[in-house]
DNA sequence: ACGTTTATTGACAGCGCTACCAATGGATTG
DNA sequence: CAATCCATTGGTAGCGCTGTCAATAAACGT
């Protein structure tokens, strides 16, 4: 019986409790809902916690509570930027609570992020953001039966699971698209790359544009599976040329893609606007500043991830939003690489 | 005393180890050494787990044991395109193991640095990787107090926490510097935003070679605090133009920068490198595809993510790396941007 | 004055797992 | 054949915290 483990030597509450003069219950509840205590016996732990230089376990707060303040997020990708900026909200917005943020990368694959959600079902977040409206019917059911604040991110449709953030790319498409149209293109190609769930959605905008004004015509669409690159957008381009020589612009996917038809322009003497026309998607920094300036649709992408976890946070607290579904909008962005074309 | 507690209604270890006809604690050693156990239980255990989808409770686990299967992992960006490699190769390299990534945002402070170690200290992570070599006397306190493996990344230093990974940013902006001067630039300025202190060192390097030559000229410097970005490019440019109107070349410590000065080129009809020769720093994938073809020098960015993770990792085996210090160089890529000037 | 509500505090018993030690049985050795 | 060893398995007692209920004191209403 004398097995004794190895004390931690580390801080417990039961020694805050002692210091403080109350017993550790009382302790406990001071760290989770400190108006639930007198002030004076509040301000006694709190001086003693300070003094011990306390910090909660949370391992065994999770394991007693059954519950965690994790909050999982699935990514489908580190490397693309338009994530970045995503995740930069999310962590800001993370920043200052007591929630952590637990994120892993789904790859673009539906069932690795099944994968991952039966991981995440194991082990109770407090919350979950995931990417996209695509998920397999086994997921909808492993999200279902979650019982937690769950957002879906990057665009918006019906049906969410629970709550969603983003906007319709299919219509920031069709705006892109149109835009081009009023400004007397005829001709107008279309460049995809690693073709996502939104990608696609933007192909139906463009196609939609298109038909409406009796300009579809399937040459004028190029797509790949590969991942997004600037080398790739001037390799399509390239290609492009050479399927529909008679274009006189392109609707770029990304903005990556964009950069790249640009350099590929630049490097075959064509000029822009007045040979052809650019336009790309999510209007990275660098779309301002190139020359000329390349019309993009901005996307609001470092409040998407910082709405979804206010929104997380915001419902695990029980306050819910008043609609499930926030749209966030786009703006296009015109500038001088889809000016109007010259008659 | 009749106070019983909703159970949770998931599947625990007890449960598997009576479906497989085995005490608890034989089961549970089957999840951490299965060799340790007899073929026939092993397989017993393995099936009854399948069975019942038994997913083990990380919670209970960390608080018996007393360690947890977290990597922390401090970034101080998560904007910077470099970051956004590395993290991807922290997150490949952890994918198929038991760790799972705990990612922290320091922003560039070393006191919000400091901060995040302490919380880590209070959780016993596995291991930690930490950006950079300039932590504070506290922070290193910490580190050092903590007992598990750490690996500092980015660059290389004497006086390795524990382990680095890296390279020298003295050295590769040394020799890319060293290089303009080669090809006869002789005016060569030096563009710098955010000046961390891997972009101090860079600007060190810069200065070590200019002196060499015999060209240094304070002039020639210009920086800021701001964040980097490609506009931020176009308008140091367009200063140091003011600055130093004679330059003939310039070196910036990121490809963003480097790109923002093709830019402004391009609109001020300066020919690159006829009459500017440019180099950026990380060779992010844009620098082959502009035109011209932008120099930079190759970083392995998600080579250091995923060799920090493994090292870690090993480490936490027991197995030791022969030097604590791993540096995986860097590779001036000469391109067009800084062809040999003509006489 | 009395019962009743409300605000604070405390006691107890786990949450699900693993560290530590002990026990068992068969193989090996001198 | 007894002594010793190793491989395998199990029992006990927590890890540090919180959910649930109970107890007490203070405030309130009639």
């Amino acid at each position: 019986m004398g097995r004794t483990r190895a004390k931690s030597g580390k801080i417990r509450l039961t020694e805050v409790a002692k210091l403080a003069g109350v017993s550790p219950i009382t302790a406990s509840r001071f760290f989770r809902n400190p108006e639930a205590l007198s002030i004076s016996k509040r301000e006694r732990v709190e001086s003693a916690a300070r003094e011990l230089g306390y910090v909660p376990d949370l391992a065994a707060r999770a394991l007693a509570s059954q519950r965690t303040e994790v909050i999982g997020v699935l990514i489908p990708s580190l490397t693309n930027n338009v994530f970045s900026d995503v995740l930069r909200g999310i962590y800001d917005a993370s920043q200052s609570s007591r929630y952590s943020i637990q994120l892993v990368n789904t790859r673009y694959s539906i069932l690795q992020e099944e994968k991952l959600l039966r991981l995440f079902q194991a082990q109770r977040p407090a919350g979950l953001v995931v990417t996209g409206i695509n998920q397999t019917p086994q997921s909808r059911a492993v999200m279902e039966a979650m019982n937690c604040p769950i957002v879906q991110i990057m665009e918006i449709g019906p049906d969410p699971v629970d709550m969603m953030v983003g906007f319709s790319h299919n219509e920031a498409a069709f705006e892109a698209v149109s835009h081009l149209i009023a400004q007397n293109y005829r001709r107008i190609g279309f460049l995809g790359a690693r073709m996502d769930p939104r990608v696609q959605r933007r192909l139906e905008g463009y196609r939609d544009a298109m038909a409406a004004a009796g300009l579809l015509d399937p040459r004028l669409i190029l797509t790949t599976p590969v991942p997004t690159s600037v080398s790739m957008g001037g390799t399509l381009f390239a290609d492009m040329l050479i399927q529909a020589p008679d274009i006189d612009a392109v609707f770029c996917v990304n903005d990556d893609i964009a950069l790249g038809v640009l350099f590929e322009c630049q490097r075959r003497q064509i000029s822009v606007p007045e040979d052809m026309a650019i336009v790309g998607f999510n209007d990275l920094e660098f779309m301002a500043s190139a020359v000329p300036a390349l019309t993009s649709v901005r996307t609001n992408r470092y409040e998407m991830g910082s709405t979804a976890i206010s929104m997380v946070m915001s419902a695990i607290e029980g306050k819910r939003p008043s609609s499930p579904v926030v749209d966030l909008g786009f703006e296009l962005m015109i500038r001088r690489s889809s000016l109007a074309r010259r008659q």
